[in-house]
DNA sequence: TCATCGTATGGTACGTCGTACGAGTCAATC
DNA sequence: GATTGACTCGTACGACGTACCATACGATGA
C-alpha cells in the first residue's frame, strides 16, 4: 500500500531514537538507505540490466520480497538510486565570485563527472521526474546565470540548452564506455567504410578519445553564444 | 549461426528475381523488411517495453521463433528499427546555397523531428553503433560546416556539440511526452515545493511547453558560439 | 498475563520475457 | 526418388518483477 513506505520511514526514525546503542549484528537490518546504496553498487558493477531484485536481495542477505517493504517497486528504486548519485557539494570556495562563467563550468563539469562515475545514471535521468538533488543543481545554475545578467526571458532557453548539452554529452560518453571490447572492431569497421564518409574521417570524429577536452571546448562555445549580448 | 542472416538476405534477393510476379497471398511471407517495419509500428504504439518478440510475431501472423531466421536477436532488431527511422531526404532545394546556417538548422530540425515521430528512437541512438543513415547525416553535417568555414581542428568539437545538443533536447522531450497523464500531477507537485526553487519557478523552466521554440532558440545560441570567429 | 496490532521478513507461485533446440515443410536440384 | 537448403514453429528452460500470504517479534492496552 501507499502507507507502507511512509510508515516504514517514520517508524525507523522513531526506532533509532528509542534504542540508541545496541546490537552491532553481523547482518545489519534492511533499510531504505542500505537498499539504495547496495543498488548503486550493483548498478556500478553490472550496469542497468545487472540490477535485479533477486541479485540485490542476495547481496543484502535478505529475501527478495523483503525489499518491497522499503521500496514500492523497481521503478521507485531507480528513482532513489539516481537521485542519491546526483548530490552536489557546491563550488570549492564559498566566495560570491564575480567569475560566473567559471562557476557555471565547474557546476556542469561536476554534474557530468558525477554521472560518469555511475555510467548507468545519465541515460536514466531524462526519463524520470527530477529528484530533489537534481532540482537543487538546476536552481543553483539558474541563480548563477541570473546573477550573471541573463534576462529572465532567456533563462529558460539558457538552462535547457545547457541541460541538453550536458545530457547529450554524458549519455553518449557513458554509452561508448560500455562497448569497450568492440572499440577496435568499431574502429576498423569505420576505416573500412570511411571512404563513404570522408569528412567524418578527416575530422577524426569517431576516433578522438579526448572526451573531457571536447566537452569543455564545446561548452565554451555554447557559453559564448549564451553570454549576455556583447556591444 | 552467422551464416543464417546473410544467407537469408542473399537468398531472398535471388528468389524475388526468380519468381517475379506471383501469389498476392493474404499473408505475405516473412522478410527482414516486414519484420522491421512491424517492429517500428509496435514501438510507436507501445513504446520500448511494448516490443516483445511474441507480440511482434502475433502481429506478423507467424511463430515467434520464425523471426530468428531473419534477425539475430532482439538487439539486432533494435539496431535495424533505429536506423530505418533515421533516413534523411535532404534539404528542400538542391541549390548549393550560401546559407549554411539555414541548412544546418534544417538538418538538425529534421533529425529531431524524425526522432520525435518515433519517441523510442532518441534514447536508443546513443547506446548503439551508428548505422548507415546516421553516418550519412553526420557526414552531410560535417561537409556543410566545413564549407561554412569551420576549421578542421574545430570540426570535431562543433559536430559533437551539435550532436549533444540535439540528442539531449530530443531525449528529454521524448521522455516528457511519455509521462502525459502525470503531467498535471508533476505540475502541482512542483508548485508545492517551488518555494525551495524560486529561480526555477521564475523561469517557468518546467512549465513551458514550447519545446520547438526553445529548441530553435537554444540552437541559435549554440550556432552563434560555433560560428567562425567574428572580426 | 494474555490478546492485539503494527513493523518487518520471506517462501511460493504466476505470468511474462528472450531464445536454444530440434523437428517439421517445401521447392529446387541431382 | 533422394538430397539439400531455405524457412517455419512448438516446446521448453531459466530469469525476471511482484502479488499473495504465512510468519515472527516488540510494543501496547486489557
Amino acid at each position: 500500500m501507499a502507507a507502507k513506505r511512509s510508515g516504514a520511514r517514520s517508524k525507523r526514525g522513531i526506532n533509532e531514537r528509542l534504542q540508541p546503542v545496541q546490537e552491532p549484528r553481523s547482518e545489519p537490518p534492511l533499510s531504505r538507505e542500505r537498499i539504495v546504496t547496495t543498488a548503486v553498487e550493483l548498478l556500478d558493477v553490472q550496469g542497468v540490466d545487472g540490477l535485479t531484485m533477486r541479485r540485490l536481495a542476495d547481496r543484502l542477505g535478505s529475501g527478495v520480497m523483503s525489499l518491497y517493504w522499503h521500496v514500492d517497486n523497481k521503478e521507485d528504486l531507480f528513482d532513489l538510486a539516481l537521485d542519491s548519485v546526483l548530490e552536489y557539494r557546491g563550488p570549492p570556495q564559498m566566495v560570491e565570485s564575480r567569475n560566473w562563467r567559471g562557476e557555471v563550468v565547474h557546476m556542469l563539469e561536476d554534474w557530468r563527472a558525477s554521472m560518469l562515475r555511475h555510467p548507468w545514471s545519465a541515460s536514466l535521468l531524462p526519463r524520470r521526474a527530477l529528484g530533489p538533488n537534481m532540482l537543487s543543481r538546476l536552481e543553483l545554475l539558474s541563480k548563477t546565470l541570473s546573477r550573471a545578467g541573463v534576462a529572465d526571458a532567456d533563462l529558460n532557453v539558457a538552462i535547457w540548452s545547457l541541460w541538453n548539452y550536458v545530457m547529450g554529452a554524458t549519455i553518449t560518453r557513458a554509452s561508448f564506455d560500455l562497448s569497450d571490447d568492440d572499440r577496435s572492431a568499431a574502429q576498423q569497421h569505420l576505416t573500412r567504410v570511411s571512404e563513404r564518409y570522408p569528412t567524418i574521417e578527416r575530422s577524426r570524429l569517431l576516433l578522438d578519445n579526448d572526451w573531457g577536452g571536447t566537452f569543455r571546448k564545446g561548452l565554451g562555445f555554447l557559453l559564448d553564444g549564451l553570454s549576455p549580448r556583447r556591444g
